[in-house]
DNA sequence: GATTCGTGGTC
DNA sequence: TGACCAAGAAT
């Protein structure tokens, strides 16, 4: 017996219409709805995966000056990308960027897959990020389910898992809900007007219901349960701020993690050292730095060379103008900042571009 | 299906 | 003030 319909074509046409006037009276002006170029497209979304759109716009900009199209990225040394991402988190990202398009260009002759289930095959690139590529750059009819969708529509049809739906099961029932509402006229703007909502109005906490355009077709005006998360743990580290003076410039010793690492490798970062070993009297400052589940203390010492020992095999004097540039982890260009080794980001100076000797 | 991967803003 | 979380993907 099949399920009961909920919404008629005219209320789905009328959805559509609610959606789409609402999104073209409240859009943000953001730097990658200025552009068609699929390229372009791709970096913002690899770039807001998990991350929020304030911290990616200066970033997303930096990046297309330094690789305006997918060849000059292929042909990047991985260490100038990880730079450009250094600070946004969730470095896999970048790699797989920067290895998709290596592949673009070597096996695709330079161009890029224009269906989701082309671009899917990318690295990097899922089931959300491809629907997103082909409706917004190509006027695909196949609708994104980010973590803004599955929201709005659970809480307008009261959707959520309990003892006899699994929460598969409710993610199905809102991908067949959002393939039925997607606009195929207008599949692009759609979609990003269905996030922008989300993100806007229909927000976890605290839900704008009463200026909502599909307030009206709403079964729950904001209700929306999360699973509780696993509390936080503080751990308690330090590492060495150690610098020299040569005649004509100041210089840091980092250390690059290896690349076997599986966090953050290849990224460099000031020298760990043993907390029981440092010196009060060598304490520079503490600074908090919360990694996924963990929140560091970390304690900042200032040490002479000699202090790191036989694990310094990674450490590299770098100049602090260099350093800046670098792909340093967060937690890293928080410290030399708070220590001005470098210069604070300002909102309007992009990152420096990749310098290499 | 559950884990893991970063960070900084928000309330 | 610290928990929460943001346009997910890979394993």
């Amino acid at each position: 017996m099949p399920r009961r319909r909920r919404h008629s074509p005219d209320t789905v046409a009328r959805m559509r219409q609610e959606l789409l006037g609402w999104y073209h009276r409240n859009k943000r002006d953001l730097p990658w709805r200025r552009t068609t170029d699929p390229y372009a497209i791709w970096v913002s979304e690899i770039m807001l995966q998990q991350t929020r759109v304030a911290a990616v716009i200066d970033r997303y900009t930096a990046f297309l000056q330094y690789f305006p199209d997918i060849q000059s990225l292929a042909k990047a040394h991985e260490q100038d990308v990880l730079a450009l991402w250094s600070g946004l988190g969730y470095y896999r990202r970048a790699r797989m960027l920067h290895k998709a398009a290596q592949s673009v260009v070597s096996d695709h002759n330079g161009v890029m897959p224009t269906t989701a289930e082309g671009l899917r095959s990318l690295p990097g690139i899922g089931s959300y990020t491809a629907a997103a590529i082909a409706s917004i750059a190509h006027n695909e009819p196949i609708a994104v389910i980010d973590g803004n969708v599955e929201r709005v529509l659970s809480r307008i049809q009261g959707w959520h898992s309990h003892d006899t739906i699994s929460e598969a099961a409710v993610r199905r029932k809102v991908d067949d809900f959002a393939q039925t509402l997607i606009d195929p006229r207008h599949p692009g703007d759609y979609n990003q007007a269905i996030m922008e909502l989300g993100a806007t109005i229909c927000t976890p906490r605290n839900p704008q219901c009463l200026v909502c355009p599909w307030a009206r077709e709403c079964h729950t005006l904001g209700e929306h349960r999360t699973p509780k998360r696993a509390a936080m743990t503080t751990r308690e580290i330090a590492c060495a701020l150690i610098t020299r003076e040569t005649e004509s410039r100041t210089e840091i010793l980092l250390e690059q993690r290896a690349a076997a690492n599986t966090v953050m490798p290849g990224l460099w970062e000031l020298p760990s050292i043993e907390l029981t070993k440092s010196l009060k009297t060598a304490h520079v400052f503490t600074v908090r730095h919360a990694i996924m589940q963990v929140n560091y203390i970390v304690h900042v010492y200032s040490l002479p060379t000699e202090s790191i020992s036989s694990s310094a095999a990674r450490c590299n004097w770098i100049s602090a103008d260099r350093a800046s540039s670098m792909a340093l982890t967060g937690l890293a260009r928080k410290i030399l900042t708070k220590a001005h080794v470098i210069p604070s980001r300002s909102r309007h100076q992009l990152p420096h571009p990749p310098s290499r000797e």
